[in-house]
DNA sequence: CTAGGTGCAAATGGTTTGCTCGAGG
DNA sequence: CCTCGAGCAAACCATTTGCACCTAG
């Protein structure tokens, strides 16, 4: 596994970030960085807690902060509410969730994102950002 | 103005809808109509307070979802985390946000639209919905 | 040592809900 | 009439924050 992520990488660019490293920031970005799924913060949380009980609820929520602020991980917000986050330093992507399970899948289009850079340019815009979700549910073959 | 939708029609689908039509639904849904922009509810809150100095947030709240439930009006929830609803029936669009002003554009693409069935059919799924944002700001020329 | 982080619990902000009174059909 | 909706305030839920204590550098 991890084929698609250099190992500890997000922990580096944590420690070459300037700020404090503590125990809670260190554990926070690891179990972060070993996460091949999207946990939401709640998710998150109890990994985290799994590893050590001590740990607030506000802590993870400030590390996120953090980490988002510093553009090490980013965030991501689909239908169900809840905030998730994922490593920034990935190729780029966007997701297709299945509305059945919960399952997200990546994928990345050249084409629609040259596509969505023309859309903004006819009307004027520079494209700063955007979010695309898939909500499908599986064909039964 | 009104060219791009037929007035009173949100007031006529809601009535056809079987429920209860109060004074409350009835000034909600027309305000809703009126609207050219894309209030969020707190805003439509108040657009329906300065008709109707009584009626509650609360009924707004369940109004909105009421009528949602119905495929009367369709939720938008953009990065600003506040929900906002636009009328289900008119033509389906996507949404430009100005990052500068909060200025909503819609645009329709059939190409991008395409695209995104071929997408999620690549991994075998049919697709029941996406949301595609595009955040922009304004090119000064 | 000391700036800055942590845990805890209380506050927040958007949204929902229980209850009692009122009004639509 | 009698059921369903409205208003109000309290509850909710995810997230944020104030404060006293603790820890990385």
């Amino acid at each position: 596994m991890n084929n698609q992520k250099k190992s500890k990488d997000l922990l580096n660019r944590c420690q070459n970030s300037g700020f404090r490293m503590t125990e809670q920031r260190r554990l926070i970005a690891q179990v972060l960085d070993e996460s091949l799924d999207h946990p939401h913060v709640e998710e998150l949380f109890s990994r985290v807690s799994a590893k050590d009980p001590k740990i607030s609820i506000a802590t993870v929520y400030r590390t996120v902060k953090l980490l988002e602020e510093s553009g090490i991980i980013e965030k991501l917000e689909f239908k169900d509410g809840k905030t998730r986050y994922e490593d920034a330093e990935r190729e780029h992507h966007d997701h297709l969730i299945d509305m059945q399970t919960g399952r997200i899948i990546e994928f990345v289009d050249k084409e629609i994102e040259l596509l969505q850079e023309k859309i903004a340019a006819r009307y004027g815009y520079k494209l700063l950002g955007h979010r695309l979700e898939l909500y499908g549910k599986k064909k039964n073959e």
